[in-house]
DNA sequence: AGATCAATATAGCATATGCTATATTTATTT
DNA sequence: AAATAAATATAGCATATGCTATATTGATCT
């Protein structure tokens, strides 16, 4: 049986809603499971552009994390269509693989100079926003960008 | 054998520091394992401040998880010493649990209130902050307080 | 060319977090 | 009190992401 609850048209309370926050969970759930693949991805292009290739050493090293680790997960990029590979060759990416790397680095960026606008000392906005920019939407990310372009005047 | 790099005491270019990144990727790491542990032991906070306890079936609605999920991970729970349990019935949280808890509502709370105050739409704001909270280094805590603060006059 | 070093591949282990199916226990209803 | 419903426990499967140890291949040096 169903509470008997005042309806409230106006100023609906939703800083408690369960839905909502099941809704919120899932999303982070979820961002959870993109953001290696995202990490692999920029990493990636981000070794080519400096030295023209990425090879698994680097990014183990990069990483933090040990090759065969790399190995492992950048098969399953390729089955994901985002990374190319020959046996015992650096790894390239694809043209949907650099799209992605495109988008998180420009999330990675809005982040970063965000959190820097906002008076996070430099180091700590980049450590932080490697975790951040997986979990921002695109309403917030339009939020850090305005607010950035303010603060540049 | 060390390259022979210049030495620039000013401005150090620290967007692209290889070793910089590489912790940022190991923070998030790190951050991504607790980010569970901390979901629960709020939510749980939630549930018994709501209702009086906290039911598997009721974390497992919240969640948008299946119950057998929320028994294993309260097993573990338990184990971390957060929370307690007698078979067959609610879950409490002990004493460090709470704490955890009150720290994570917290954190919750700083950042969803920062995310409306630049201008995010409350929902929005609800669901990345539920993703973001578990990555916001303390100094970052500080600045997005600093900002609602302000926003306030 | 053969030896040596470096990088990649593969095998196998561990842990974490999802799931479904089902057994057990507690709560509720008749 | 017995039957039914609801909640919890357990077993077993799957996937993801770490690791170490070791085999294989490619690159480099003498």
């Amino acid at each position: 049986m169903k509470k008997n609850v005042a309806i409230r048209p106006q100023e609906p309370d939703l800083s408690n809603d369960p839905a909502l926050r099941t809704e919120a969970f899932q999303q982070a759930r979820e961002a959870r499971r993109s953001e290696l693949a995202e990490d692999y991805v920029e990493l990636i292009d981000d070794l080519i552009r400096e030295g023209g290739e990425a090879r698994q050493v680097d990014i183990a090293a990069r990483l933090g994390v040990a090759q065969p680790t790399v190995a492992r997960m950048l098969r399953k990029l390729v089955e994901e269509g985002l990374v190319q590979r020959k046996a015992y060759r650096g790894v390239f990416l694809t043209d949907s693989g650099r799209e992605l790397a495109q988008a998180s680095r420009e999330r990675h960026e809005i982040v970063e100079q965000f959190l820097v606008a906002i008076g996070v000392p430099p180091e700590t906005a980049q450590r932080d926003a490697e975790g951040i920019e997986h979990h921002v939407s695109e309403e917030t990310l339009a939020a850090f960008r305005r607010f950035t372009e303010a603060q540049r005047r």
